[in-house]
DNA sequence: GTCTATAGCTTGATAGAC
DNA sequence: GTCTATCAAGCTATAGAC
């Protein structure tokens, strides 16, 4: 059964995804057409409409693939000391523009004819239960405060993290994500986290 | 000393800002062009491009004006049982398209060439420190728990309420704003709040 | 000071050829 | 699968009327 063509397509579709990111994180979102990611792939802007349909939904399918990588990437859940949260805002803030992004196309993505919309909706879902899990794991261990009930405090690192980008996109120097995550996270633990400690974890 | 052009132009503008944000609230966001809300104001685009410059400068100015007048509202700092962050919290789910226009708006205002993005800036230290000052008030009069820093708890509401408003943005369905912040917010109180008297404080 | 009319320019999107 | 050509829509700048 060979699928020469659509492996031919889905390359060359990756390869696009990565030159936008790398287009937007140098020229900024909002300055950043259509046509410029053309240019960077050598190609023209019919050409990239032809793989994603529309402009939203190649910002969109960006987002999803990493989303798709970072997940394969992540410690089992309620292992190790660095929970799974902590490990994507590591890893968000060193990747130039992944920010921006999420934080412009999320906010789009709020009208419910966006091709985001659907998208976004499930990935809190998804994400919020993943965090859910990994505190529960860690609960049931001994590890965390088992006192606090695991999705509210699931939905509250995932909304810090959002808000935390949210500023940082607009003023990097006036908030520290990691550190500010992990000090909520402190809270709830005996084996309290810090700074170095995260980053010799995630090296 | 008669200043009734100036007072006219300026009823003039706060009639435009009402009208563009129930315009917006009825169309949508994205779905609200320019032209959309000079019709709605009886105007011509042109028209409104003489009181604000630029679209994307009429839409902060919309934010700019709902924080003035929301900070008048404000109960003085450190008094009553509702802290300032709910309080604003409380009253930015009653109107409709705020969160909208604020996500969106705040999406944008990471282009350090938008005209919101120094206003964005100033904000955060703004309301940061308003936040700590009602925390610093209450931890000095022993009703909030002194052994946590008051700018990192201040700064983790503002992301929390942030981020919140992304989600709900989104999916309104699937979290409860003032619920989560009044959690997180009990964890360092002895006089717990709940939603019915956060409801019949702000009535 | 307030607003209109007009025109220009950018952008995302489409149709059809190769 | 990719291109050329073209379209429609949106924001903005200018000039001038009231």
């Amino acid at each position: 059964m060979p699928r020469k063509p659509y492996t031919k397509g889905r390359a060359a579709q990756e390869r696009i995804l990565d030159t936008a990111l790398k287009t937007i994180s140098t020229q900024g979102y909002g300055s950043t057409s259509l046509a410029d990611i053309a240019r960077e792939a050598d190609m023209t802007p019919a050409g990239l409409l032809h793989h994603f349909g529309s402009k939203e939904n190649l910002l969109v399918e960006i987002l999803r693939r990493r989303d798709f990588v970072d997940t394969q990437r992540l410690a089992p859940l309620g292992t190790g000391p660095v929970p799974s949260s902590l490990q994507v805002a590591h890893h968000n803030v060193r990747v130039p523009g992944l920010i921006h992004l999420f934080v412009n196309v999320e906010a789009d993505a709020s009208d419910p004819n966006h091709p985001g919309h659907e998208y976004f909706r499930s990935r809190y879902e998804t994400v919020s239960n993943r965090v859910a899990t990994d505190i529960s794991i860690r609960q049931n261990d001994g590890r965390f405060d088992p006192s606090v009930d695991a999705h509210q405090v699931a939905t509250m690192i995932i909304a810090l993290l959002d808000g935390l980008q949210s500023r940082w996109a607009v003023d990097p120097s006036s908030v520290n994500i990691l550190e500010t995550i992990m000090t909520f996270w402190n809270n709830f633990v005996e084996e309290k986290l810090t700074v170095e400690s995260i980053n010799a974890y995630m090296a």
